[in-house]
DNA sequence: TGTACATCAGTGAACGCGCGTTCACTGATGTAC
DNA sequence: TGTACATCAGTGAACGCGCGTTCACTGATGTAC
């Protein structure tokens, strides 16, 4: 059957970067194999390296391809009036019981930032600069330096790492309100500090 | 050389609990084998099933463990005034440089949290209930329901997770800033809502 | 435009390795008389 | 208190298995004339 052409090539290369993306997610990077990556993305391991030189450079890829397809959502709108509405529906969305159920397609950071301080040069790099890129999107005019949008997006990821601990859907709903709460107050009085 | 006292076998136990808890903290939990675990106390991997059932059986026992020592500091003090001062003294360790380093002997939550929600149901139960018990140490007398507790936690977890992506100290020391601002608006603000 | 040939995307078997778990064994410990 | 024996904590070899990675192979693609 093989040789695929380029533009084949290319959309093989999207598909196993979606299918890690959501994968590592899911069921976290260790857990989750080459094979599992390239069967879900509708190919068999040995190809692999036609791709990326490791699972670590995918790691990498992946996780930046995930951090990207939020931050794409959001930079669309053209006005700051548009970009200030999208980024609170991206927070209300955020803090919703829909996300703590959905790893595989939810906040990067939230699923991987654990695991990813511990997988090396290259995907601990990708999570630093996912997280300056994550807080510039929560960012808000009287914001001078980063450091809201860092505060934001602290108080996000570890609301729903809590939810997502919760046993039960209570618990997980009492987890969300009160990170609600937390940052309605840490929005509103930032600049009064 | 076998048998060991009974006395001696709970020794041992403590010590397999100890490098446990220290090494699935520092290098996660599916990154360290049972070998790795009985060797750092001192041990071969054979002894390891006359003290746990599984390496699931394991990483329940040794999150708990790592909890309980952290929660053992903290309800120490007798009145009330002496456990608000813990409560403040232990949170300005959490937000600091050298928690953020000291990922093996830091908060059990911080740097398990998002791979316990994922490593099947006795762990996750104790993750359930690990957040129940740091957001009870942390809840203030004017806090009714565990609310305010469960936002400061997620505040200090998720401005940890981000202390550690950070690529130099710099930055490190930004999102440490971002967060202590962040909490000390939570702390303030809380009930006037 | 048509032909001959080099390239290389994807396949599937194979590699060495470390994993969680099991097991026969050892000898000090704990128990029964 | 002393002796005979069952127990069982810890050892180290062994198990089956899945991992990341390599490789010979295939045949459509892309290129040179």
């Amino acid at each position: 059957m093989p040789r695929m052409s380029e533009a084949e090539k290319q959309r093989s290369h999207g598909r196993i970067l979606d299918a890690a993306a959501r994968l590592f997610r899911e069921n976290g990077i260790e857990s989750t194999s080459v094979a599992d990556v390239m069967k879900a993305a509708g190919m068999t391991h040995g190809g692999f390296y036609r791709h990326f030189q490791s699972k670590e450079d995918l790691v990498a890829a992946a996780f930046r391809h995930a951090v990207d397809s939020v931050v794409a959502d959001l930079e669309g709108e053209a006005t700051s009036d548009g970009q200030a509405r999208e980024r609170d529906a991206y927070i209300e969305r955020y803090l919703s019981q829909a996300h703590v159920k959905d790893l595989g397609g939810g906040c990067p950071l939230a699923a991987l930032g654990g695991e990813l301080a511990r997988a090396g040069r290259t995907p601990l790099n990708e999570g630093a600069e996912a997280s300056s890129r994550m807080a510039e999107l929560l960012h808000q005019p009287d914001d001078a330096d980063k450091a809201q949008g860092l505060a934001l997006m602290a108080l996000m990821l570890g609301t729903v790492t809590l939810a997502r601990l919760a046993e039960n859907s209570e618990d997980s709903h009492r987890v969300l309100a009160a990170g609600r709460t937390g940052l309605s107050l840490v929005q509103e009085h930032w600049k009064k500090k």
